[in-house]
DNA sequence: ACATTAATTGTGT
DNA sequence: ACACAATTAATGT
């Protein structure tokens, strides 16, 4: 079946034959495309996904009307916050946009806390799932409370330029300053301070990296 | 091909 | 932050 390989490819190292078994039984495949909204706010988690392919970033909501890109997903990762909510039945604290097209297998809420006594895999991965992105949480939350716009934004663009796997970004400087909750004019002038350094070009509707 | 508009980016206060 | 100028892309005629 080509589920059952699709997931031996990302999770095989880390999850023993069983498990992907029942994973590829009880999981939904779901396909996403750039921009796809998979998780709003205020929304109930259907399920947990397992990321196979694709990037996706998780944004949270501002007191006032502003966004902020909190950190990205990528293969092999899950969403903890997911985790969370699903335990206690809660609405969903964040956003999850798709950065690329991918595609995801969604786990039903009931088979994660089955296999969470079954499977030491499991248990160790959700673990390690929750510590990893406490992590990016905390380095993020370094990037807002102690640093400045400007190392924001180089931090963004080559996290950016990592996942995409390209050198070109291809987004507006009002699109840029939406995700770091800041305003273009901010965004614009830093990014020509930025190719004045000679470390970017800026053209039309994208960014190169040098 | 040309004019008009909208969107994006640059700059000064 | 605001206002406005300059540049480029999109659309209609």
């Amino acid at each position: 079946m080509e589920l059952k390989k699709m997931l031996s490819e990302v999770y095989g190292g880390i999850f023993e034959k069983e498990l992907i078994d029942e994973i590829s039984e009880a999981g939904q495949l779901i396909e996403f495309e750039e921009n796809d909204v998979l998780i709003d706010f205020g929304r109930y988690i259907k399920g947990i996904p397992l990321l196979l392919k694709g990037a996706i970033k998780i944004m949270r909501e501002d007191f006032d009307e502003g966004e902020l890109l909190l950190y990205f997903l990528e293969k092999g990762d899950t969403c903890a916050m997911t985790m969370a909510c699903c335990v206690d039945d809660k609405r969903s604290e964040i956003r999850a946009i798709a950065e690329n097209k991918g595609s995801a297998i969604l786990i039903p809420i009931g088979k994660m806390e089955d296999w969470m006594g079954k499977y030491k895999s499991w248990r160790a991965f959700v673990l390690q799932s929750y510590n990893s992105r406490f992590n990016e949480l905390l380095s993020t939350i370094d990037n807002i409370a102690f640093k400045h716009m400007d190392e924001r934004l180089e931090n963004y663009l080559n996290e950016k330029s990592k996942i995409n796997k390209s050198k070109i970004i291809n987004q507006t400087h009002q699109e840029i300053a939406y995700e770091l909750n800041s305003s273009r004019v901010v965004i614009s002038r830093l990014l020509k301070v930025m190719e004045n350094e000679g470390k970017i070009r800026l053209n039309r509707n994208n960014i190169e990296l040098l």
